[in-house]
Formats: C-alpha cells, sequence, structure tokens
DNA sequence: CATATGTCCTGAGAGC
DNA sequence: TGCTCTCAGGACATAT
C-alpha cells in the first residue's frame, strides 16, 4: 500500500530520467480503466512525446513527473501500483510504459490490482486535482501548530482523521498506526481532546516515522507487493512495532500485547498500554 | 457544513 | 485437491 514513504522511494528511483526526452507511450496488456476526466491516449501521447522531463516531484501519494511544457505526468499507485525502472514482477500486470531517449530506457507501471492511474494533467488541472482544496499540507513538513489547525477542532478520532488527505497529505493506513503508537496516543480519542503538548509529540513522530521509512526505503507487506524503481523489497515492515502484529508482544513496553481494532472500516493496531486512553499530560 | 458509509479492484489465504 | 468466501485499503461518490 504505498503511502508518502514508498511514494518517496519511486520518486527518488526514478531521478535518472529527469532531462530525458519522451520517445513514446505504450499501454500494454491490461491498461488502467480511463478515467471519465481524462484526455484521450491521442492527446496524452500528442502532449507528452517529444518532451523533456523537467523534474520528478512527489505531491502527497502521487508521482508528479513534470514535463518543460509545465504539463505532468501523474502516476497515483494507490493500492498496488508500482513505478519500475527494472524488470517487473510479471508480466500479466503491466499497465503502462514510457520509452525515453537517455541512460534510463524505459519506466514502467505495474498494477495487479488497478484501482491506481497515470495522467497527463495540464498546469491547471494539476492545480484543480491536487492543489490546496484538495490536498492538505505535506506530512512530512507539517509544523505541530499547522497539525493542531488542520486537526484540533474535529470530532473526529485522530486515526480516522490523519487518512483524511484534504487535512494532511501522504499518511495511510499502516504508518498511521505506526506513527500513533510512537507518539503514545490512543487512535480512537477525538482530536478535540488533544492538546498543543500532544501535537507537537504527534508532529515530531510523523517525521520521525516517515523519515526513517523513508531511509528504509518503505515497507514490503507479506503479500509482497510493494517493490521499490529496482524491484526490490523495502525493509521498513521490519521495524514496525504494532502493525499486523495483533496479539504479538509489544516491543516498546515488553508488557502488553498488541490489539487490533477497526475503525471506519480499517484495521487499527495499538499498544493499550503505550497507549491509554487517558492521554498522558 | 462535518462526518460516515459504500464502491471499485484482484489475489492471497482460510475453511470446508 | 479444488472450490467458495472474506479480506486488504488507496480515493472518491454518495448518504446522513
Amino acid at each position: 500500500m504505498p503511502e508518502l514513504p514508498e511514494v518517496e522511494t519511486m520518486r527518488r528511483g526514478i531521478l535518472g530520467i529527469v532531462g530525458s526526452r519522451i520517445l513514446s507511450l505504450e499501454w500494454l496488456r491490461r491498461p488502467l480503466k480511463p478515467l471519465t476526466s481524462e484526455p484521450s491516449r491521442a492527446v496524452f501521447r500528442r502532449r507528452a512525446i517529444g518532451q523533456r522531463i523537467s523534474a520528478v516531484d512527489r505531491i502527497g501519494k502521487r508521482v508528479v513527473i513534470r514535463l518543460e511544457s509545465e504539463d505532468a505526468i501523474v502516476v497515483e499507485p494507490r493500492m498496488t501500483g508500482l513505478v519500475l525502472l527494472d524488470e517487473p514482477p510479471d508480466e500479466l500486470h503491466l499497465r503502462w510504459r514510457m520509452v525515453l531517449a537517455g541512460s534510463v530506457k524505459h519506466v514502467w507501471y505495474w498494477d495487479r490490482r488497478g484501482l491506481g492511474s497515470v495522467r497527463l494533467l495540464k498546469p491547471d488541472d494539476l492545480q484543480e486535482a491536487l492543489g490546496p482544496g484538495r490536498l492538505g499540507p505535506d506530512a512530512l513538513t507539517v509544523s505541530a501548530e499547522t497539525l493542531q489547525e488542520q486537526f484540533g477542532a474535529s470530532r473526529r478520532a485522530i486515526k480516522v482523521a490523519l487518512l483524511d488527505q484534504r487535512c494532511l497529505a501522504g499518511i495511510g493506513n499502516l504508518y498511521a498506526s505506526e506513527i500513533l503508537h510512537q507518539a503514545q496516543i490512543h487512535p480512537a480519542v477525538p482530536c478535540q481532546r488533544l492538546k498543543s503538548g500532544h501535537w507537537q509529540r504527534l508532529q515530531k513522530c510523523t517525521h520521525g516515522v516517515l523519515q526513517t521509512a523513508i531511509a528504509y526505503e518503505g515497507s514490503t507487506l507479506s503479500d509482497g507487493t510493494y517493490r521499490n524503481a529496482l524491484n526490490q523489497s523495502g525493509g521498513y515492515q521490519n521495524q514496525h512495532r504494532v502493525y499486523a502484529r495483533a496479539g504479538m508482544d509489544c516491543i516498546t513496553c515488553r508488557s502488553a500485547k498488541i490489539v487490533r481494532i477497526v475503525q471506519a472500516q480499517r484495521s487499527t493496531f495499538f499498544c493499550p498500554q503505550c497507549q491509554k486512553k487517558r492521554l498522558p499530560k
């Protein structure tokens, strides 16, 4: 499930394409369903082929390949999408390929479940789709004050709110549990009840967990889906303290077992000893 | 307006 | 062994 660290790893993995010119675009064996608002493949090709890549950025959980025309190719991996320079895990789920003139010859998009997308967006469309109206500040650089502004008045449980990309961009289901455990905040606590000290701790742990996960090149879960651009596993799954560890001893306190609950139809994992409902001061 | 729920997708794994 | 069923959670649409 690519979240901020995995998408940032994808971005870094294809930085070598900056400066290269796009030779062709191909939709492969199982092309993604076009979105309703999406320009046709012909338009995509016409606007992108011949363009030089000026930058590769990340906006929230999307990889943004910027062209010198200021159009952008936006890759949204959602659950099982991968951006690859190397041979893919299998041929069956290859969706799209960009052929380049330069040291890097190809960029592939592979997606087992096909919930993701690769789109060409004009500057106005990019602003509309990924601008501040649709996406909150980036979780990697957000300040404690901004966190409190974004969430402080909400009645929602903090874990559920952290997944709202309009409030904060980049956190998904896995890292929400890990971050709250590091911050020693119970996932079901309403945002309203958190004080400024909690928001400061949450900010520090958000940065800490995400930075460390980036250093490990993301988390490859037991299904093995997530891979970096060279088709290698991430390493952060070995650092998880709560995610998918229900019933196991808490690594931090060594006195309680990790509990799984369901919030908004998603699994949440926490340690009832480290993350008390009554908030530590 | 804020918040909650339903939907899409496919393969892994459980259970019989 | 091989079938059926449930589950995983990104973002968005629709409902409350």
